[in-house]
RNA sequence: GCGCCCGUAGCUCAACGGAUAGAGCAUCUGACUACGGAUCAGAAGGUUUGGGGUUCGAAUCCCUACGGGCGCGCCA
């Protein structure tokens, strides 16, 4: 019995009553109800609100439909108690037997345990990092990294067919600058205006000269053009491979460029003139995005016959939409909030309706403390916290955890000093722990010659420990999908530190033993016990994998 | 000035409109002849920034004041 079966028992008792005539829904009757694991004790194994929620259209109040309910339900299968309470809660006692076979389908299950369907057919597009190639990925990106990254793989979970992408802007004045800033380094002249600096602009300098020895000797015009490449190819990798390292990895790698090398943009400024949503000002091509809501209107080509990154943004939205993605996600820090606005017009000028098709996360910046001083990250001055750099201090998992148990919105501060003194007490410990030791169980027990048993007795997991971890193991697919609807990774990980406190509790107390003591024989409950410690190693191996932090079987 | 996000324990943060607002860290007190103690049991810590409203019920939704972050380019 899950969550997910005792809706649809409550859902057929619901219907019972209807049909019998004792009850009233001029709505009908809900396909599904919420059930929830209540927070308290001593309210059952499961609560259910539908009582407060139904009554008004039932013409009656929430505690009399919910006596009536609770008639219908107290004899279903599976089901040992039903209770009215408080204002008209239902609280609702499973049968052990129904409960610990749980534990058997989670095992069965294995590696697919949690991944649900309820995404299913749905073709999404995850945007996210979208750096420039001029200079190593650094904090501002690695929120990104691992959320981008965890979403694809929660919205994968939940039946989704996923494309995780990286734009790279590699068009615009900027890819000059990076030319120039290389150039200067090598010929030991002062960083020009505009330029980058820091110590990753002279090793560039060095790695160019070693990919193309004399390259800098050039003439001028060859040369600029031919460090922007070199350096271009050198950067985009060193991204590439910082991200390999970080466990985050693309499908596709975007160029902006190859959008104006193939006619995507004239084809979508053509398209855009034919809809009548652009129009001349000023020596400039402009977009009326303010014909659908954003608050003005936007150039596509400058006066001076650029295009713009918005136009290239469009072209990149369409090219998107051609590919088939119902769903296109980005991932932007807080100062591109101001963005919103005109992608969604954009959306809408395109003929697409924004809520469907648009899906653009705000999340909050990560403010880095060092000495209880901010650290100021800018390129462009050279003082740079890279994700390598970050990563390498603070260990891939545990920078991996401490970022993805956050919702994107919320504002972060992280203590550097305070996350590497004491990185034993980072939660990802905890979860990691508790995985280490459903594997040392499993090796005793096999030691012992116990075996995953094909047929064990669920009721002998009567222990209310037990019913307390199978209960949280039943919850899992629930968290994947509603992790996933939401676009919250964060919430597997709450989820797991709560099932990893909910496993040590279990494994703490006497009764719940898996092993035989001393030389007690094997007997069906130590069996039982198996089935649960292998289903508890299925739920941390998954929902670690889903955060892209690593399950080691030993710590 | 306009717009978006945020305000919850000393600190960092949870809580899909649900029952007595929860964790971790820090502080204090206990439990190791152990299925690995990277654990467990317990204490203490709160007017959910203030004020109104909506309803069976509000940290959550609406209005308002205050406080903080970020944006408001023919930059990328």
């Amino acid at each position: 019995m899950n969550p997910d079966q005792l809706s649809t028992t409550i859902v057929g008792a619901l219907t019972a009553l209807v049909e019998r005539g004792d009850l009233a829904l001029p709505d009908g009757v809900p396909a599904e109800v919420t059930v929830e694991r209540p927070r308290q004790k001593g309210h059952g194994d499961y609560a259910t609100n539908v009582a407060l929620q139904l009554a008004k259209k039932a013409g009656t109040n929430p505690r009399a439909f919910g006596e009536l309910l609770a008639a219908e339900l107290a004899g279903a299968d599976g089901i040992s108690g039903v209770e009215v309470a408080g204002p008209g809660f239902l609280n609702i006692s499973v049968e052990a037997g129904a409960q610990g076979q749980v534990a058997a389908v989670i095992a069965a299950a294995g590696a697919s345990y949690g991944h649900t369907e309820t995404l299913a057919g749905q073709k999404i597009n995850v945007e996210f990092i979208s750096a420039n190639p001029t200079g190593p990925l650094h904090l501002g990106h690695t929120r990104w990294a691992v959320l981008g990254d965890a979403i694809g793989r929660v919205l994968s979970a939940a039946g989704a067919e996923v494309t995780r992408e990286f734009y790279i802007n590699d068009r615009g004045v900027q890819m000059n600058h990076f030319a120039d800033s290389i150039i200067a380094a090598a010929l030991g002249e002062p960083t020009p205006e505009g330029g980058y600096q820091g110590g990753y602009i002279d090793d560039l300098a060095k790695a160019v000269e070693a990919a193309r020895p004399g390259i800098f000797e050039l003439p001028a015009d060859e040369r600029r053009t031919a460090v922007r490449a070199v350096g271009y190819e050198i950067q985009l990798k060193e991204q590439q491979d910082q991200l390999d390292g970080f466990n985050t990895h693309f499908d596709v790698w975007f160029s902006e460029l190859s959008l104006h090398d193939s006619g995507s943009v004239p084809e979508t400024l053509q398209r855009l003139k034919d809809l009548g949503h652009v129009f001349e000002d000023d020596g400039a091509l402009w977009m009326r995005t303010t014909d659908f809501g954003d608050d003005k209107d936007r150039v596509l080509i400058k006066s001076d016959g650029e295009l713009t990154y918005f136009a290239s943004d469009t072209a990149y939205y369409l090219d998107k939409r051609r590919r088939g993605f119902d769903h296109c996600i980005y991932l932007l820090g807080a100062d591109h909030h101001g963005y919103v606005g005109r992608l969604r017009a954009m959306a809408a000028c395109v003929g697409d309706d924004p809520d469907q098709t648009l899906d653009v996360m705000i999340g909050q910046l990560v403010k880095i403390l060092s000495d209880g001083q901010e650290l100021k990250l800018s390129k462009r001055a050279g003082t740079i916290v890279t994700l390598h750099e970050l990563a390498e201090e603070i260990g891939v998992d545990a920078l991996r955890y401490s970022l993805a148990r956050y919702p994107a919105d919320s504002p972060l501060t992280l203590d550097v000093a305070e996350i590497t003194k004491a990185s034993n007490d980072n939660p990802v410990y905890y979860v990691q722990y508790a995985h280490a030791r459903t594997c040392r169980m499993r090796e005793n027990a096999t030691e012992l010659g116990m075996g995953l048993p094909d047929d064990f007795d669920p009721s002998l997991l009567s222990h209310d420990r037990d019913g307390d971890l199978l209960r949280a193991l039943a919850e899992f697919p629930r968290v994947v999908a509603s992790a996933a609807e939401l676009r919250e990774p964060h919430r597997i990980a709450r989820y797991l530190e709560d099932t990893a406190s909910t496993f040590n509790k279990w494994y703490d107390t006497k009764e719940c033993r898996m092993l035989p003591q001393g030389d007690e024989p094997v007997g069906p409950a130590n069996l039982a016990r198996l089935v649960l410690v292998v289903a508890t190693q299925t739920v941390f191996a998954n929902g670690l994998e889903l955060l892209g932090v690593s399950a080691p079987e030993r710590m």
